[in-house]
DNA sequence: GTATTTTGACATTTTCTCTTGTCAAAATCA
DNA sequence: TGATTTTGACAAGAGAAAATGTCAAAATAC
């Protein structure tokens, strides 16, 4: 019988019993990586998760109710990250636009070829699961969208904020990452990363263009 | 006992044996549409497609061997149908390059709109199922490419194909009218389809000016 | 009308995965 | 050392879906 539940912070091996579980949390959380970013989602099984773990199914359920927990959990730590990078690079200084533009996206594209397991799962495992997740990726998009956006206004700052912010080309702009970085992973990121960033900058060079131009037409409210 | 497995082409209530069947194939690629489309793959069962097919599973494994079959045979369609009537479109005569590019788009734009089940599919279910469906995903973006190229060239005979083909721009774009269709499905296609046309001539003045610049940088081939 | 083909309803078998539970070995504490 | 906690291996039931099979009713041919 357990002896109190409220005696719970006690130290085992040196190691608190909470302490213990997010290690377990953490080895799950790659686990799942592994096995959404390799063999994709719908053919992972939990046990399969565990497995890769070196844990046992109790042990899941400890910390995610479900497969589709632990995507989310996965995913959201994934972006986390990405985002997290790419505002840093966003606060440092630079020397032009297309120095600051390939800076940011270079960290993103780095972070795929780094990490195909990321890549996949950031564009082939999480549309389609469960509404859930469809709204966490629409969340993501719009996260990556508004990074691009910042971007773009950091390198031109004649560009008005407001009236740049309402016009097709940031979603343009992040639509055309997002295929460019699609078509990388799945040609084996065979094209090198200097190609990649050079067409960026060849992009951003159209965007400096459309600084100087009329008014674009506008967007409906959602 | 069957009679004769040769004598096969025999006409039954005025039909042959083959047309009913393919009438039931019919039926299910209907029917998987609906199921995709709806309640998303993943979540679609082969009884669930026949219930809504008003067929039996026996009909299912007669002209598919597994749903993911039935996805791909339905995806193909879908692709096939909306590329052709896109090179109809590009067929057509027109009076200004904003013209020949709102009308190609406007036709993919609509066909979204008009049947969602469709977009879904397009967008949301392909991806990450398998690596076979993986691959149909991918050619089947490389020829939505190939139609914007081709509608873009159109509209700027002064583009040199070469020099076109091999840049970036392409692969911005088609992200760029991707995205674009992504985000309307998610708002439920509540923005007016002229402001998304009318976006699309925007993008199509930004590649006006392209037209006049220095060469892009290179692509690696594959 | 009778025989044959086609079809629908449903049963069955198999397989797979989730989810919970049991139990003993290992680790740790006191 | 002896008690307790933690952990790993694995069993087992539940549930769902795939894939095949059975059988009789309906439709059609002759």
């Amino acid at each position: 019988m357990k002896k109190q539940a409220l005696e719970k912070q006690r130290s085992y091996g040196g190691v608190r019993a909470s302490q213990r579980e997010e290690g377990r949390r953490l080895k799950l959380l790659d686990a799942g990586l592994g096995a959404f970013g390799t063999v994709g989602y719908a053919r992972s099984s939990i046990k399969g998760i565990c497995g890769l773990a070196g844990l046992t199914e109790r042990y899941f359920y400890e910390s995610f109710g479900s497969k589709e927990e632990l995507l989310l959990a996965v995913y959201g730590g994934v972006v986390e990250d990405l985002l997290a990078r790419a505002r840093e690079r966003l606060s440092q200084p630079f020397v032009s636009p297309s120095d600051l533009l390939t800076g940011v996206l270079g960290i993103y594209f780095r972070a795929m070829r780094e990490d195909p397991r990321k890549a996949r799962l950031l564009y082939f495992e999480v549309l389609g699961v469960s509404p859930a997740v469809d709204r966490a990726y629409q969340d993501a998009t719009r996260l990556l969208g508004g990074i691009v956006t910042e971007a773009v206004l950091a390198a031109f700052p004649v560009l008005d904020r407001r009236f740049f912010s309402e016009s097709i080309v940031p979603v343009g702009l992040t639509g055309a990452v997002t295929l460019m970085a699609i078509n990388w992973i799945l040609e084996g990121f065979r094209t090198p990363l200097e190609d990649i960033l050079s067409q960026v900058a060849f992009l951003a060079g159209l965007v400096e263009s459309f600084a100087g131009k009329s008014s674009p037409p506008h967007e409906a409210r959602p």
